[in-house]
DNA sequence: ATCAACCTGCAGATAAATCTGCACAATGCG
DNA sequence: CGCATTGTGCAGATTTATCTGCAGGTTGAT
């Protein structure tokens, strides 16, 4: 159920690029033009999902990411991964390099990566099922 | 707007899965129970989306794929790099590492990926622009 | 104190996603 | 043919996502 709308992931952005703000600044900051009311509709529904905390300050509410950027993003890629690539990874690289969204700077980058993934892996070793 | 629900998606996967169906073996095949109306439901709006065509056989329709499974999973997964990663893959890999979903074997495999890609990318290169 | 500028809670309106019901047509089997 | 099975179109009910309006509170400058 940590699945995010479009509409929320907007406001989920600017709190996990700002820290901690208040209506008027994330009104603002907002990517598209946003009504007050609109926007408190979204906060509203991401305080009562419990992934945004607010804390009072004088007479207004300060609003912060309560889920980190990096967990939301783990669980959305991870679902995509387990509905396409039945959890394997091969799908997915591949469709990257189909998309051109790796650049051959990407690739080199990709390939470090790997390496430090692969002497993290070792060092924990086990964590899932080998298929050979 | 080629962005499909999740309720979307599992009809799709068995006509990815399975290539044409019709009604009752879409029903029978599907994750969770789901009654004919439904399931037509879906069908609908999918066809009216374009993303499925359907074919008149006798009495009844054979639903087909229309869009590529590839595709769609392409451009969800463009869809959440762009959000999370500005485009860049550094942090996708880097959550696929985090999130235990990479083995041993896989980042073997990356690796291997990687290499055909930089021969590709080479082939066809300024696709994107580069960082430094 | 008064006013403008911001905030709040609450109570919807609108549209899309999800799911249901009803009446009827085509097919196959007795 | 008569009937069960499996379709179909159409017309909504329900829920969620998205967005709006109103009546009023708190703060700070005049």
């Amino acid at each position: 159920m940590s699945q995010f709308t479009s509409g929320e992931l907007r406001v989920m952005q600017l709190l996990w690029e700002h820290g901690e703000l208040k209506p008027g600044e994330l009104q603002e900051l907002h990517p598209v033009p946003i009504k007050n009311p609109a926007l408190r509709s979204y906060l509203k529904i991401l305080v009562d999902k419990g992934h945004v905390s607010r804390r009072r300050v004088g007479k207004a509410f300060f609003y912060k990411a309560n889920t980190p950027r990096q967990r939301a993003f783990s669980t959305m890629l991870g679902d995509l991964v387990r509905i396409f690539c039945a959890g394997s990874v091969d799908e997915l690289v591949m469709a990257l390099v189909r998309k051109e969204k790796l650049s051959e700077d990407d690739l080199l980058e990709l390939k470090r990566l790997a390496d430090l993934g692969s002497e993290a892996g070792s060092r924990k070793r086990g964590a899932r099922e080998k298929k050979s």
